[in-house]
DNA sequence: GTTAGGG
DNA sequence: CCCTAAC
């Protein structure tokens, strides 16, 4: 029995040192989990932080602890067989199911925790901010909410279940649903709060002493209609079903007050769900794309997830669990670089007449999705650094629009930088050894003649390319081409699905231009940069670049 | 002289 | 980027 308290922040320490005086208090309650993760209750705040519960929240928390100690005891005494109330293990099946439904693991696994902690005479917190479709399973475990409201033709199991109910009503006076009292049409806006307890009770068959009304509004709407959807505040029960009232019911005071607090208190859930959970990110990465700049569509932010907050990015990207993090990363650069073969048609065509564009009139390679860049903060702190490997593939966002604005400034230092040199940046030859002799950022238009190049001689042909394309890039030698193709790909996550490993092993290696989509989208990225910046840049650069291959050089 | 890889 | 081993 493990006191739950909860992850705040990242302060692992604290976390540790939860965990340990919680083992001193309870050694005999290590159990079987493995890496015990501990709750407290917390919120977020509109900065996405988290700040502690406040003494209410907590208390309404504990009250709900108090329904549930209160039902576990009548469950024990009545032998009562409604599905995951006789055993808690029960609750774990149910979540397991979930998990094989494609619930974010982490979810699931600390859900099923909590499922097996019993509730504890002490005072004890609970986590809450679960997701709303959880948290009804987990904090209203008595009914199986889509059994009770069964339609005309349910299963058998679900009449078992009405059966056993209506067989043991006798016992339990209160402790079970008893939806005779929901019928007709319900304002839960206009219920006092007593309404809604009893609401309440009726909904989950148990008793609550929580006096918010808006805990309790949810807390039924979820209830009753199995979903998040709080837009409206109106039921109809009919036939033991339950239908929502529309939506539009421009009632006064409750669609703005749902619409007021709604949003904070759900947001609050999700985000906090979120950062407990790495694998959250995932629904943000396939379902956010930049469709969630409309603002009409966030409105239905019970369906529509919100792009991950930068610092959430961030902190992602740093992970503690690289391996997650790679493998999400990875799996969602899959997802977006899947038209490689597009791509590469394009590529090697531009012979002579690289002025740079053909990578920016490419729509197609444009967003096609959102991904959480992987942007690590080492990185960041030097923003001097080859920024082509940092280049997180992205679309149109708040982020896009931030890198953008980073590179223009790349771009210029570039410029000038590339422009004015001639004599290299002879690192400042400082005592003895001279740390990187030099130290050359590759800009847009040598990565690009690097990827042309590759496209044309073949990964492996530094030489040619550097003498062909890289003819009057003396600072370049082909070891550097080598390596800083070596790096794309890294940079990359170079492990393509199955096509790239067939086509570098099997085939030929030279020959086919195995150009990885990822770099190609990395330049495409910069090039997009490189068309808004001054014409200085972009113009002279490939102008002059490209025309012929033995220009002058300096050797 | 080139390439491939490790540092 | 640098250094080297291995072509």
């Amino acid at each position: 029995m493990e006191t739950v308290v909860d992850i705040v922040g990242n302060e692992e320490a604290k976390v540790e040192d939860s965990i340990a005086a919680l083992n001193k208090l309870n050694p005999t309650s290590q159990r079987k989990i493995a890496d015990p993760v501990v709750y407290q209750l917390v919120r977020v705040d509109g900065n996405g932080r988290l700040v502690p519960a406040t003494e209410d929240e907590v208390m309404a928390v504990e009250d709900l602890l108090e329904d549930d100690k209160r039902e576990n005891r009548f469950v024990s005494n009545s032998g009562q067989t409604v599905e995951c109330n006789t055993n808690c293990e029960h609750d774990l099946d149910e979540l397991q199911i979930k998990a094989s439904e494609g619930l974010p693991l982490d979810n699931v696994k600390l859900d099923a925790e909590m499922s097996n902690v019993r509730p504890n005479p002490e005072a004890e917190f609970e986590k809450v901010n679960v997701q709303p479709e959880q948290s009804v399973a987990l904090l209203a475990p008595t009914v199986d909410h889509g059994s009770v409201f069964q339609h005309e033709g349910s299963s058998k199991s679900s009449n078992e279940l009405v059966e056993n109910e209506t067989s043991t009503s006798a016992v339990g006076t209160s402790s079970k649903p008893d939806f005779s009292m929901l019928k007709g049409e319900i304002h839960l806006d206009n219920l006092t709060v007593k309404e809604l307890q009893e609401t309440f009770k009726a909904t989950f068959g148990r008793e609550t002493s929580v006096k918010d009304k808006q805990w309790l509004k949810r807390r039924i709407l979820m209830g009753l209609t199995n979903s998040c959807d709080f837009s409206t505040t109106t039921l109809v029960i009919k036939d033991n079903g339950v239908v929502k009232k529309g939506k539009e019911d421009p009632e006064v005071g409750s669609s703005s007050e749902n619409r007021e607090s709604s949003p904070n208190f759900h947001d609050k859930e999700k985000e906090n769900h979120s950062n407990a959970s790495g694998m959250e990110s995932q629904n943000y990465l396939v379902v956010g794309n930049y469709e969630s700049e409309n603002t009409n569509t966030e409105q239905r932010a019970t369906k529509r997830v919100r792009k991950p907050t930068r610092r959430y990015i961030e902190e992602l990207s740093e992970g503690e669990s690289r391996d997650s993090c790679a493998k999400l990363i990875s799996s969602v650069g899959h997802h977006v670089y899947s038209q490689p073969s597009t791509i590469m048609h394009v590529t090697p065509v531009q012979k002579v007449g690289l002025d740079g564009r053909w990578l920016i009139r490419r729509d197609s390679l444009g967003g096609s999705g959102v991904q959480v860049p992987y942007v690590s903060r080492i990185r960041r702190s030097r923003p001097r650094e080859n920024f082509m490997t940092l280049m997180p593939v992205t679309s149109s966002d708040k982020l896009h629009t931030e890198r953008k604005v980073e590179l223009k400034k790349e771009m210029k230092n570039l410029d000038s930088f590339e422009n004015s040199d001639d004599d290299v940046v002879t690192m400042p030859a400082a005592n003895g050894r001279m740390r990187r002799k030099h130290h050359r950022p590759w800009t847009l238009s040598e990565v690009v003649k690097l990827v042309e190049g590759v496209a044309k001689y073949g990964a492996g042909r530094w030489s040619e390319i550097k003498r062909l394309a890289f003819a009057s890039y003396s600072y370049r030698t082909s070891v550097d081409l080598k390596d800083k193709w070596r790096n794309l790909l890294r940079a990359s996550f170079a492990q393509l699905p199955a096509e790239k490993g067939m086509q570098m092993q099997s085939s030929r290696k030279h020959a086919s231009i195995p150009i990885p989509a990822p770099i190609l989208l990395q330049v495409r990225e910069l090039a997009e940069m490189q068309a808004q910046v001054p014409p200085s840049f972009s113009a002279s650069k490939f102008a002059g670049d490209t025309g012929s291959d033995r220009n002058s050089v300096h050797e």
